[in-house]
DNA sequence: AACAAAAATGCAATCGATTGCATAAAAATA
DNA sequence: TATTTTTATGCAATCGATTGCATTTTTGTT
């Protein structure tokens, strides 16, 4: 089966005996075209049903109402729940968001956004990739004149707007919430602190023990991956070495996960003698038997902004005006069972 | 900052002193250009960075490589691994993946359909919302000539292909699997029977029972939405009619959730009291406490035999032949702690 | 009725790349 | 060298919609 024989301005104009052009201005509402012959197009418009073509307008125009959106992976919960906010955001104002995947590799990221800008795109979203420290491949972007916009995983790249968690408080409040339920010797499995995100919430982490006059252990302190496995194989490590601890901070749902199942294994009793805190409000967090204390991100509320800051933006460039926003939005902790004390 | 200006074919023609046709030949590598011209206009495309614009060729050429999934809600682990599967599978052909919701609604599911076809993409690829009973606005796609994919929930229209999983079978293997476990009384809750999906499942449900010479009972079978709250307030229905059963097979994982929330609460010890089977294989289903057995339905396989069959339909339509592809998966059960009457 | 002003419409170029048909240049043949 | 054949290149239209600059038509004024 062809593709149907799409109807153009060109057949409205020979239906009506009127050049194209009149065609055009009638059905873009010109005040250059007279009443009558608007609405003599537009009801043979309607008649032939007749569906602008997008790619010839976008040829002219240069603007396709398409935005891209590059994450490390679209089926982690936290980025499909960004891009669904995006999504929302865009739709009313006519835009598609077409999806990329870094697979946390920076050389995938580099070539998406490569294709991306071929495909003639309106605007990027960006969560950067963990093995992403050279960025030429970003400011690029930024020097093609295409709004650029970083959510959660940015890099300080000058002219580029970012939203972002305040991932710091969330640290701060979850390590103070853990003190303030009476434990003391907080571990704190982070992330890479390649990517800002994970030295924030470490740094949160250390603000939150000094302010409260605990010293900082460096034997507590801990990097892995975000996986329940590393979570596993860090406990393990820990166990191993006998540091002793009655509270788990970590920098992601999966690892405190992975962490909560080594330590009942061992015997401990969560959150009797050991209490857990995780990071990002992972759907699952709340349907554990247990379920954890997490720190809550808004994802799709970072998505909507996010698309927000887009629109504002190319309404700036009309203008001829580069601003550079930060956006940073409150996290919320998620007081749960397995963090206190005396158990729920 | 303004787009920088592009490099175009008449760019290179200019500063070659040829005519862009034959530019545009030489690119695209015709025998009717000779080799010299040819390597002079590689090496000055190189030199000018030049890059094709997707654009005037998606004009001329009537395809643009990009190709249009359409899903409930992009945020739920399933869909957006379908998704990932889809476009593993097609980037390194070229085309892009626009994603759009119809958040369980028939009225947002035409729209967006509307609005894809109108951004030319090359193929749809959809999986039915829940409301979606009226399919006119799914024929008129393929009336159009776009290729146009089912996966997972699918309806009957002849001309459109599918790539869904064998429900019947999933269900059918963990019903006997509760059986042969020594379960007896097997309640079944399901989801609505618009959906084939839940149809499928509760048909393979009675099959199992039939084959093993157990009794339906209806007072044991519901319809219910997907959520852990529909599954708590099952439980709860159940209980207040005093049914009682020794397994529970539910139609979803959030469903089973909620369900062994509630039976906790009453008392029930999972699963040495009832023993209970999940479908989906959703993440978290494996970090519970005690891990859900459960179906698992291979999202990714099943976005990248969609994408592959795509490929196919359009080389098909290349030679003008339609063709109805109907591919089943087979789904996998995920035994694991909530099924073995002696715990494990 | 004659002319100016205003309004409505049309022509043709443009956005880049492609391609059928014509022509020019090179190679092969007599 | 003259002529045919082959090869290489160019011209111009096309894909639809838009828009600056004519030109025509209508309306208004004296």
């Amino acid at each position: 089966m062809r593709q149907k024989e799409k109807v153009t301005i060109y057949d409205i104009s020979k239906k009506l005996n009127i050049s194209a052009a009149t065609v055009s201005r009638a059905l873009n509402d010109s005040n250059r075209v007279s009443l009558k012959t608007k609405e003599l197009v537009l009801k043979t418009a309607k008649a032939l049903n007749y569906q602008q073509n997008a790619l010839a307008l976008a040829l002219k125009s240069g603007r396709t109402f398409n935005v891209g959106v590059v994450v490390p992976y679209i089926n982690h919960t936290f980025f499909a729940s960004v891009i669904r906010g995006i999504e929302e955001e865009l739709e009313s104002k006519g835009y598609h968001v077409i999806i990329c995947q870094s697979h946390e590799d920076v050389k995938n990221e580099a070539k998406q956004l490569k294709t991306l800008l071929n495909t003639h795109i309106d605007g990027i979203f960006i969560s950067v990739s963990k093995t992403t420290e050279d960025v030429k491949h970003i400011e690029e972007v930024r020097d093609e004149g295409v709004p650029l916009i970083f959510f959660d995983r940015k890099k300080d790249i000058s002219g580029v707007s970012s939203v972002t968690i305040n991932d710091y408080e969330g640290a701060y409040n979850a390590t103070t919430h853990l003190i303030e339920q009476g434990y003391k010797k907080i571990a704190h499995i982070g992330g890479d602190h390649k990517l800002q995100i994970y030295k924030h919430r470490y740094d949160g982490y250390v603000a939150a023990l000094k302010d409260h006059n605990i010293a900082i252990d460096e034997n507590l302190i801990m990097q892995v991956s975000s996986t329940v496995e590393a979570g596993i194989e860090a406990v393990k490590l820990l166990m191993k070495r006998k540091i002793v601890f009655d509270a788990l901070f970590s920098a992601s749902d999966y690892v405190a996960l992975g962490g909560m199942r080594e330590l009942r294994t061992h015997g401990f009793k969560i959150p009797e003698d050991i209490g857990v805190v995780g990071f990002s409000n992972e759907p699952f967090t709340k349907y554990l038997e247990r379920p954890l204390t997490t720190v809550g991100q808004t994802p799709v509320l970072m998505g909507q902004i996010a698309a927000q800051v887009f629109l504002e933006q190319i309404s700036d460039v009309k203008k001829n005006v580069q601003v550079e926003k930060k956006v940073v939005l409150s996290p919320e902790l998620y007081t749960r069972d397995t963090s206190s004390k005396k158990g729920s």
